[in-house]
DNA sequence: CTTTTTGTCTACCATTTGGTAGGTAAACGA
DNA sequence: TCGTTTACCTACCAAATGGTAGACAAAAAG
C-alpha cells in the first residue's frame, strides 16, 4: 500500500508547484518510478488524483484543527493558535500552495469546502471575540468573520510564495531566520489587528 | 491595433481564471472571434503572449504606483493609499489572479519583478515609518519590511480569491457591500497593525 | 494601375496528453 | 496444486496542443 502514498505525495508536490494542468499523469508517474498505466491502475482517472491529493490535506487539517482550536478556547492563548496554524502550512508550504491553486482553478468546488472546514473555525474565534470585547480585550470595530478570513488568507497566501517574498527582506544573513522573522511579522499583524493591548503572554 | 489589445485582454482573463497551461491558444483565439494562426500571427508563440499580458499588468502597476506613493508621502494619508493599492486590483481581480499564479507558476521570473515593482514600495513605506515611529504614531516592534510584505500579499492574495471568500461571510445580503465590508477590515487589519492610536482621518 | 504589405484563413504537422487493451509474473487463497 | 487476484508492464489510440505553410483578399504604397 506504500505506492499509493507515494503516489499522492508525488502527486501534491507536483500539483502544487507546477499546477495540476501543468502536471501530466507521465510526470507523476517517472515521480514515482513506475509508468503511466500503472499508476492509472491505483487511480482511475487523473482527476480522482486531483481528488484525493486534495482529500487527502483536508483530512488532515481536519485531524489537527479540533485539537487547535481546543487549545486556543481552553488557554486563550492566541499567539499559540496563530503558531500552529502557520505550522500546518509551514510543515509542508505545498500545502498551501496547493490550496491557494485549488481556489484559483476551481473557485466553484472549493467554496464547500471553505464552508466545511473554514467556518468552523471563524464561528470559534467569533465566540472568543464577544467574551474579550466584553473585557474590552479586542478592538470594538473588528468584524469577527472578515477578520479571520483575513487571518486565513494571510496564512495561506503568504505561506504559499514565502520564498518568493524572501528575496525582498534581506536584511539578515543566517538561514532560516527570514521565515521566522517574516512568521513574527504574520503574526504580529494578526494580534495587533485584534486586541486593543497586549494580551497575557 | 485594436485587435492586439483584444487578444492581450481575453489573454489576461484566461490565464487568469484558467491559469497558463490551463489555457489553450484555440480557447484564446476564440474568445477574441479569431482563429489560432490570426493570433499567432500578432503573438509569435504562447510565451510571447504570456510575457505581454504580464508586461502589459505591470506597466500599468508602474503608471500607478508613483502617484499613490507621493499622495502617500505627501499627506501622510494612509487610509487613501490602501485604498488606490486596493483600487488597482479591484477595479480587476484578474490582476490579483494573474499576479499570484504568475508567482506561483514562475517563482523564479517573479523574484526579478518582485524586486523591480514591490521594493519601491516598501522603502518609501519604511522611509514614512522611520518618520512615525519618531513621533511615536506607529508601533516600535513593526518590522518595515516584513510588514509591507505582508500587507502587499494581503491585498493580492485577497482579492484574488475575494469570490471565493464571499460565501464564507454570509451576514448583509445588498449587493457589493460584502466587497466593502471585506475591503474595509483589510484595511483596518492593515492600519492596527502598524499605528499605535488611529492616525489623523 | 501595379506592387507590396498586412491580416486572416484552411490545411496540416509533430508532439503530448489522458486513457485503454491486453499480456505477464508474482503472491495468495482454496 | 491450481485458479484468482494484484500490480506492473509494453503497445497503442484518439484527441488536443503549439506551431507552420501557404493561399487569399483588402488596403496601402509606388
Amino acid at each position: 500500500m506504500a505506492i499509493r502514498e507515494q503516489i499522492l505525495a508525488q502527486a501534491a508536490r507536483l500539483f502544487a508547484v507546477r499546477g495540476f494542468s501543468g502536471t501530466s499523469v507521465d510526470q507523476i508517474a517517472d515521480a514515482v518510478g513506475i509508468r503511466k498505466p500503472s499508476l492509472l491502475y491505483h487511480f482511475s482517472s487523473k482527476d480522482e488524483l486531483r481528488e484525493s491529493v486534495l482529500a487527502q490535506m483536508l483530512s488532515h487539517w481536519n485531524d489537527v484543527l479540533p485539537e487547535l482550536l481546543l487549545t486556543a478556547s481552553r488557554e486563550e492563548r492566541f499567539d499559540a493558535v496563530m503558531e500552529s496554524l502557520c505550522s500546518f502550512f509551514l510543515d509542508d508550504p505545498d500545502r498551501a500552495r496547493l490550496l491557494l491553486r485549488e481556489t484559483l482553478d476551481r473557485p466553484q468546488q472549493m467554496q464547500g469546502l471553505l464552508r466545511k472546514f473554514v467556518r468552523p473555525w471563524i464561528e470559534v474565534i467569533g465566540g472568543q471575540l464577544a467574551r474579550a470585547k466584553d473585557q474590552g480585550i479586542v478592538h470594538e470595530d473588528v468584524d469577527p468573520e472578515a477578520y479571520a478570513v483575513h487571518v486565513m488568507n494571510l496564512v495561506v497566501g503568504g505561506i504559499a510564495v514565502l520564498d518568493n517574498l524572501k528575496v525582498i527582506l534581506p536584511s539578515d544573513s543566517d538561514l532560516g531566520s527570514t521565515r521566522e522573522r517574516y512568521v513574527q511579522e504574520l503574526i504580529r499583524i494578526a494580534r495587533a489587528g485584534l486586541y486593543r493591548e497586549h494580551p497575557e503572554e
